[in-house]
DNA sequence: TGTTGACATGTGATAATATAACTTTTAGGT
DNA sequence: ACCTAAAAGTTATATTATCACATGTCAACA
């Protein structure tokens, strides 16, 4: 669990990529009078940690492995939390979540989650998100939230994967 | 139960636009060499009928009291082999099935959940597919599946309709 | 015509995901 | 120190989904 030295910059404060995320979510949570209390923090953490996205349950486990409660409520009411903020997303094709590439931009995302290894691209949507209000307006319906998904294979699980559908 | 004379246009055989999508699916799985089996073929009724979505165990229960089997697999064979012979479309915002507007078109479609009334309004979505598509290739993404969805507010609910996130 | 083989269905058990309802703890304001 | 509101903990249960295996159906064809 040691963390291993920065590479050649030059020794600062250890400023991972993680903990520089989470600095920027406590800034972003208290603008707005809310708290990064430390099961919320833990969360997120465990979520920036992972490539891919994980489950509500493996995120559980891990807070259970902390210290934290070992209930579903626990996990559930950190990830909404999070979710609800901005923080985290909620991918719906797989339930399950992963932290988000661009917090604090109030921005419309996509995700690409490869069926192979299940790792998860976030990918900016704003356009999309625009066609699909404007889709939904000309039919007299108000768009409040999108889920705007994609599985397949990312660019390492390309060549020689399985093809969609087929089995061994 | 019994079905009510078709109004002015005249006694044919009762063509009611679910048989007559009944008869289309048929059609289209039998040009393919597969089955319109009972449970399917009363599955696919059951979607028809039912404005909204339903849930995987609404359906199960229908088919119970239809004389069907009562349990989970039932209902979840039809449904998957429905939704992979595009004849019936899943919902996983909600987690729940709606019979597809436009079978045998090969078409990609978004969905519009009303969070109020839980009707269902599916919308072509070949150019937003499209665009996903290529925004992931450029990623070097390929796609294979999508999951097109927004949830909000129909026409008929959004007079007097509580706002999003607010409560009583 | 009877066997076979593939597909479909039925059933029991259980896994995985999510929420409800209530209690206890904690942080912050007075 | 006391109070309050939000957060966290806990018990129980609801909801959604899959596995594994037995049974049934039906058409091809020997």
């Amino acid at each position: 669990m040691t963390e291993s030295a920065p590479h050649s910059t030059g020794a600062r404060k250890l400023p991972t990529p993680v903990a520089a995320a989470i600095d920027r979510a406590e800034s972003l949570l208290q603008g707005q009078g809310l708290r990064l209390t430390p099961v919320r923090r833990r969360t997120l953490e465990i979520l920036l940690e992972t490539p891919g996205a994980l489950g509500a349950y493996d995120v559980l486990a891990r807070l259970a492995a902390d210290g934290f409660g070992s209930q579903p409520p626990v996990a559930y009411r950190a990830l909404d939390f999070l979710v609800e903020h901005g923080l985290v997303h909620r991918l719906r094709r797989i339930n399950a979540f992963t932290a988000c590439s661009h917090p604090g931009e109030h921005h419309h995302a996509a995700f690409l989650i490869c069926r192979n290894c299940k790792r998860v691209e976030e990918v900016h949507a704003e356009h999309l998100r625009a066609t699909l209000v404007s889709d939904a307006r000309r039919a007299g319906f108000e768009v409040e939230r999108t889920s705007l998904e994609a599985s397949g294979l990312c660019p390492d699980c390309r060549e020689g994967a399985i093809p969609d559908g087929a089995a061994t």
